[in-house]
DNA sequence: CACCCATGCCCAAGCTCGTCGACCACGAGG
DNA sequence: CCTCGTGGTCGACGAGCTTGGGCATGGGTG
């Protein structure tokens, strides 16, 4: 076996490099010459660890869900209750520079998993995981007397993903509507009628 | 002059042409040979009444604008504070075929009008209608009494086309999970709260 | 140590798509 | 009947993604 070279590392160096070009011009400017480009290869290069460019942008789409889980996860910590429902829902929602690009990639899939099935399992499988996230987070809520007991849990998740997901498309289309303030203050207007 | 040809019908060909590949198979598969041959025409011949595709697909996405406007209108009638809120929200939520059909689209579109100024000023116009028509709903609705005399209406509104817009993205992502019964429920929620 | 060949990588050709311009058909006006 | 502007077709061109051939490299193998 000749030549070693770390296939996930290399992997992950071109997502990245999409990751950058999205962020500089928008995800269009990110072509196949451009990312090969920045990743330092040639052209068809890439091939190699990408059959094509939707795989591709695959994984760029998968990078983001998972970093987004990992902050979450570093960011609720032990923490238990109301407390971990608002800082996973303050880790999805687009507050900054950085999450407002990853915005615009996962927006630009939204359009194209109605009929990509592979992207749309990917979707569905971590839309699932952050429901029963949040379910759990507000059951425990609710039994320490944070969230009133007559509280109904699923239609809480629903308007939490619902209102989360809508952040994501109007921060794009509406940014100056869209600010932080504006959308801490929906999230903490939803939680605070809960007890 | 020669040959008298209807020019706005001509376009509402093409603009339903659009509208139907798109349904059939996803934005990604609406390319100008084929919305011409969808629509009867040869390749070129879209550019009498189009000057490119983008001006062709920012009409296909003022048309789906307009007849949501169109159908919230009739459903409005004479209704005023919060009857008309919610009507204009029910509308505006993909609760059947057509609807999400046309969420298919919409969302496409967004991810589009990430990085098109000409498609995301439209979107932006548009919002800014959704957000003043409900401004004014609420306040009507905060007149009569329908809406605690203490409740600030603007994030209220954010709250609304949040949700209304994250509905939007996840019938297409979790359709199992975004019903009808689950949409109105967490509108509902909403609404009941402000009284 | 010498050879082998799988692997990494580059380059160029092939295909599709959006756009543009040349060309033809037609019919209203002179 | 002629003119010419409009509707429509077709082919060409540039840009983008993909594919396949070819070259270099360096770990296996005898």
């Amino acid at each position: 076996m000749p030549k070693l070279v770390d296939h996930e590392a290399k992997r992950r160096e071109i997502v990245h490099a999409v990751l950058r070009i999205t962020k500089r011009g928008g995800l269009h400017t990110a072509t196949m010459r451009e990312i090969a480009a920045e990743a330092g290869q040639a052209n068809g290069g890439i091939a190699h660890y990408f059959r094509n460019k939707e795989e591709l942008l695959v994984a760029a789409f998968e990078h983001i869900f998972s970093e987004t889980n990992r902050r979450a996860y570093a960011a609720i910590g032990e923490a238990e209750g109301l407390t971990a429902v608002r800082r996973l829902c303050l880790e999805i929602m687009p507050l900054d520079e950085q999450r407002i690009a990853e915005a615009r990639i996962a927006v630009s899939f939204w359009g194209r998993a109605v009929h990509d099935t592979e992207m749309s399992a990917l979707q569905d499988a971590d839309m699932r995981a952050w429901r029963a996230q949040l379910h759990s987070y507000l059951a425990s809520a609710r039994d320490n007397g944070e969230v009133r007991a007559d509280v109904e849990l699923q239609p809480v998740v629903d308007e939490l993903l619902a209102t989360t997901m809508g952040f994501q498309a109007n921060v794009l289309m509406n940014p100056e509507a869209t600010t932080p303030q504006r959308q801490t203050a929906v999230l903490d207007a939803i939680l605070a009628r809960l007890g």
